[in-house]
RNA sequence: GCCCAUGUAGCUCAGUCGGUAGAGCGGCGCAUUCGUAAUGCGCAGGUUGUGGGUUCGAAUCCCACCGUGGGCUCCA
């Protein structure tokens, strides 16, 4: 006999040799039809998988939030066994895990799959779901794996084996297809309960994109129906909130072939834009921000110098003026190193924090542009801090205290944090990335910030901190980021007077907190759904004559409320009032104020709000009030 | 850049077997003057992304290019 403990704590004998089911089998029948795993001493295991005396036993039910990782990992692995099925020996099997929104499974094949395939496939799963087939388990010696997989002709599985550091592997079977795999899975295909196949696409073997495109077919899976139709819906619903959508609907912005990439602002989009700047100069002058502006077009020995040359060109613009080669700048800080040494600097000045609104132009593949969140010439609300070396964690903590603030003033609190180390093609040496990323370091442990490590993936000048936002189809954009940077200063040979009246390197900053002001547009306006709040909205109020015979009185309200301050326009078509409110309400124009013989006599308007309704009378004067009272809250 | 899909009126979309293009919304005009999410009638609007090819005839079939979408990769 052994006894294991339950999740609760208490005791439960069982038989030598008991499996995880045969402990849900001992708990319950009815935990024995529910079981689809379990986890022993917290490891996730197969239900045939032993217990051993002593050991603590959960067992793991749809319930479990872990579950739908596995029911969607195994449903990758039905599709696989469809594919092997359908088009023979001649597939390869590269990888098919679970992710965020379903799974996936990369194939080597022939011929690219057709959305015909993808039905037939379907198909196909929804056979072998139906005939309840078991995931077997079975173990291997790492070099008997490879050999049994080269044999196969399994080139994918083979490279995976080289790299897997465990003697011991494990494979699944699902009828007559076996695949490497870790593992748990369902007890068999039929606890599928809704699966889609979603879309296929091509994909690089381990994203080279020097190796060979693969076939990748992606799908989710849900225990229910009901679960399924709800997923489709949300995604229906993120649709509605897409920026590109959004963008046209309410005339902000518009994209067109003769620039593919660059974002053509319309003055709805360019009032936007202007408030959001007009809000960040606010808060950066008060932080004790200088602003400067540079040149687009520099001369190509700038971005020798710089080192932009040798890591970034194939990213960069070039043309030619009067027989010089010159480039389109892709970053802001050669022109502000420029700046910095037009004259002397003592350590007195420091940190120097200088601001550039910098358009900048990068060539990004063609595959990768996708609205305003990824274009090809944007914004960037950039920023150089020069400091001392001693200075450098405190102000990378200033900045990090900057971007919780302005992205609040967004309300964007779906924030999170990556830290990224020296890649292999970089600048500067050992010492100095050692430095910098310890002030990054502590600089984020001095906030208490949880965040991610990303090794390897630092700018070629520094280590950097990232802040990421996701999108309507929770895809994640970097917007700030905070970059430490010994190596400029370097090349461009900056100095400042130190206290003892010598000349000494300055440390500095590469750092934006919007990132692109593009991009960030693109984010709030799913954030918010087209519904800006009040102080960022293109139009704030639409004042709606009852009739023409009230149109004077409505004038007369425009210029009093354009003369506060305020973005209103005049609806004085002729017609209903109905088809007015609901144009007005489509727009998602915050106020809407309509007038009529009643308000005229009063010198009052009746206000409505936007997906509120009506909100009774007011006078003009209260109405203005209001508007302030909402700009100030908001401010 | 690579893989797949896709491109018809300003927008959303029909268009059968290859037979010469249609609707709603929007726009314009006229009528209507209306009290909180669509007033009625009429009119205009298209070299079917571009360029080739097949065909008596192409929105439709084939090729190339461009754009767009979903991915791979890259990054603000």
């Amino acid at each position: 006999m052994i006894t294991v403990r339950l999740p609760d704590g208490s005791p439960l004998e069982l038989a030598d040799g008991a499996s995880v089911g045969d402990v849900a089998g001992a708990v319950g029948s009815g935990l024995a039809k529910a079981a689809l795993f379990g986890k022993v001493n917290g490891t996730a295991v197969d239900l045939t998988a032993a217990v051993e005396d002593g050991a603590a036993v959960e067992i793991i039910t749809k319930k479990s939030p872990e579950a739908l990782e596995a029911l969607r990992h195994s449903t990758a692995h039905v599709m696989a066994a469809a594919v092997k099925k359908l088009y023979g020996s001649g597939v390869r099997f590269a990888i098919g895990p679970a992710i965020d929104s379903g799974f996936y499974y990369d194939f080597d094949v022939e011929e690219p799959f057709t959305p015909e395939a993808l039905e037939k496939i379907e198909e196909e799963m929804s056979n072998i779901i139906s005939e309840a087939i078991p995931f077997e388990r079975s173990e291997l010696d790492r070099a008997a794996a490879i050999d049994r997989m080269k044999e196969a002709g399994q080139g994918y599985k083979v490279e995976l084996l080289e790299d897997i550091t465990d003697d011991r592997v494990s494979f699944y079977r699902l009828g007559d297809f076996v695949d490497l795999c870790r593992g748990p899975h369902i007890p068999d295909s039929s606890k599928v309960g809704a699966f889609k196949l979603t879309s296929v696409a091509g994909s690089y073997w381990r994203g080279d994109s020097s190796r060979k495109m693969l076939q990748r077919i992606y799908g989710t899976a849900f225990f229910s129906k009901k679960d399924l139709d709800s997923y489709l819906h949300l995604l229906e619903e993120a649709a509605k909130r897409d920026h590109r959508r959004l963008g046209r609907e309410l005339d902000l912005f518009s994209f067109h072939e003769e620039g593919p990439g660059f974002p053509f602002f319309h003055p709805k989009g360019v009032v936007v834009l202007n408030e959001i700047v007009d809000y960040w100069r606010k808060v950066h002058r008060r932080e004790g921000y200088l602003e400067t502006r540079t040149p687009i077009l520099l001369r190509e020995e700038l971005w020798h110098q710089s080192g932009h040359w040798d890591h970034y060109k194939d990213n960069m613009y070039f043309t030619e003026i009067d027989d010089q080669g010159y480039a389109v700048k892709p970053m802001n800080c050669p022109g502000n190193m420029l700046i910095y040494k037009s004259g002397q600097h003592s350590y007195r000045e420091f940190p120097l924090r200088m601001g550039e609104l910098g358009l900048v132009h990068r060539h990004e593949l063609s595959g990768v542009l996708h609205g305003l969140l990824r274009v090809r010439s944007f914004t960037q609300d950039d920023a150089h801090i020069f400091c001392l070396p001693e200075q450098l964690e405190t102000e990378v903590a200033h900045v990090i205290d900057l971007c919780f603030e302005i992205y609040g003033r967004f309300g964007l609190d779906d924030v999170h944090i990556e830290l990224s180390t020296r890649p292999d093609d970089s600048i500067g040496t050992d010492e100095q990335w050692a430095l910098a990323t310890k002030a990054l370091e502590n600089a984020l442990a001095s906030r208490n910030i949880d965040y991610g490590v990303q090794p390897g993936e630092g700018a070629f000048y520094g280590p950097k901190i990232d802040f990421h936002i996701t999108d309507c189809l929770n895809r994640s954009w970097q917007c700030g980021t905070i970059q430490a940077d010994f190596a400029m200063p370097e090349r461009f040979d900056l100095e400042y007077i130190g206290e003892d009246g010598r000349r000494h390197r300055p440390v500095m900053i590469h750092r934006v907190v919007l990132g692109s002001l593009e991009r960030f547009l693109g984010v709030l306006i799913e954030h918010y759904g087209g519904a800006f709040p009040f102080w960022l909205s293109p139009v704030q109020a639409v004042i709606i004559p009852v009739s023409d015979t009230v149109l004077d009185y409505a004038r007369q309200v425009e210029g009093e409320i354009r003369a506060a301050g305020f973005r209103v326009e005049l609806d004085n078509r002729s017609e209903t009032v109905g088809n007015k409110i609901r144009q007005a309400e489509i727009s998602k124009v915050p106020y809407m104020l309509v007038v009529g013989k009643r308000e005229a006599d009063n010198h009052t308007v009746s206000v409505r709000e936007h997906s509120k309704g009506d909100t009774g009378p007011a006078a003009v004067a209260e109405v203005i009030e209001k508007f302030r009272r909402e700009i100030s809250q908001e401010a």
